[in-house]
DNA sequence: AAGAAAAATGAACATCGTTCGGAATTGGAG
DNA sequence: CTCCAATTCCGAACGATGTTCATTTTTCTT
């Protein structure tokens, strides 16, 4: 590799670092082109230079809160199995979320607009989440079709989503702190109870 | 009522309602001072003589939409009752939630930082959908504790709001929207099924 | 080693939310 | 009705923002 693509990658990792940084101490409302390139020790223009635009970098930083994310959950799910892993699952997304609350923010500022024009890898970035809810509910007996699985998975996922965000972004729609791992627990039951009663409509 | 009080009131009508009209039409990030103040008739600098800024213009507005959605809510669930209330509950926000996709947004934008500062009126909005739920949840004989209900009904509409948040906001993730309402449906079916169920854990 | 290509720089630009001093309007006293 | 103080309205101005661009600096090729 060349001085040329060293120095461009050096820099992106750098901006990378600088913005996740800033993300998690400020939040991504906060995030400025001037902080961020500050931080990163580089010009403002630079910026554009390896980013498309201040978008383009944060959606880099959330590639990385992602990974961080994957793993919490796997390492929350290698004793686990069927049932105990969707729970493992939902308290260690909670944890997450409540320690790193502002890069979990980030990773869902993103507006329908330009729903499109979302690369790959960050779709991909999501999927793997999902693939380990849908991991664990396929360890439990089911008498669904199994092409409902995926879609269950995304369920399970969006609602667990939907207690944690409101709990720490719209407290008095949510949960307080305090009790939202026991109410996510109680969910889970229900959920769990739920599914393993067949015929129910 | 004075002359002055009378004006006054008038400009906080149109400014709400050029807010509520613009965040309909382009959605609440591309609302500017500027836009809503000539879309009401007024100068710019007297948006901050009737609200404090402009985010407690959005706030007024949100408040009507909250209102809306109530009305909506309470229609859908006129002539039902217990789980059948729960379903058309979801139904009908899920349905509110694609047809005033930006007003719905709106709703959800305000992050922890001056989370003290939100005004009580603004909290009761919520509560009112709140209150709507639990009073269909009340109509489901359950083995729980009655104390229990309030929480219920912040999980099940948080996790409700998730699955439809999901899948209008990121679609790689959620549900697409071909199949929201289907989904939804299974979920509560699942729900239901599990609280009907005594003592799982 | 030198010229060509690329990248880094930071001043400049357009736009945003918000402020502020002067102009217009209102309410009450004579 | 008239006039003046008080209030409200106005839009130019301010500071901060994301992004661009001409210029300088660095890097690659021959």
């Amino acid at each position: 590799m060349g001085r040329r693509e060293e120095k461009r990658e050096a820099l992106r990792e750098a901006l990378i670092t600088a913005a996740t940084g800033l993300i998690e101490a400020v939040g991504h409302a906060h995030l400025t082109a001037r902080d961020v390139t500050s931080a990163a020790g580089c010009a403002l223009g630079s910026l554009y230079t390896a980013f498309a635009d201040l978008d383009d970098l944060i959606l880099h930083a959330n590639a990385r809160t992602l990974t961080m994310l994957r793993e919490d959950l796997e390492r929350a799910t290698a004793a686990t199995e069927g049932a105990a892993s969707l729970r493992a699952l939902a308290r260690a997304y909670a944890r997450f979320a409540r320690q790193r609350n502002h890069l979990w923010s980030a990773l869902f500022i993103y507006a329908m607009e330009d729903l499109e024009r979302i690369p790959a890898w960050y779709v991909n970035g999501h999927h793997a989440l999902l693939t380990l809810v849908a991991g664990a509910l396929a360890e439990i007996p089911l008498d669904e079709p199994a092409e409902a699985l995926e879609a269950r998975a995304r369920s399970y996922f969006a609602a667990v989503h939907g207690v944690v965000a409101m709990s720490l972004h719209s407290p008095f729609v949510g949960h307080p702190e305090a009790v939202l791992e026991a109410e996510i627990d109680a969910l889970l039951d229900t959920l769990i109870a739920g599914l393993r009663q067949p015929g129910t409509v």
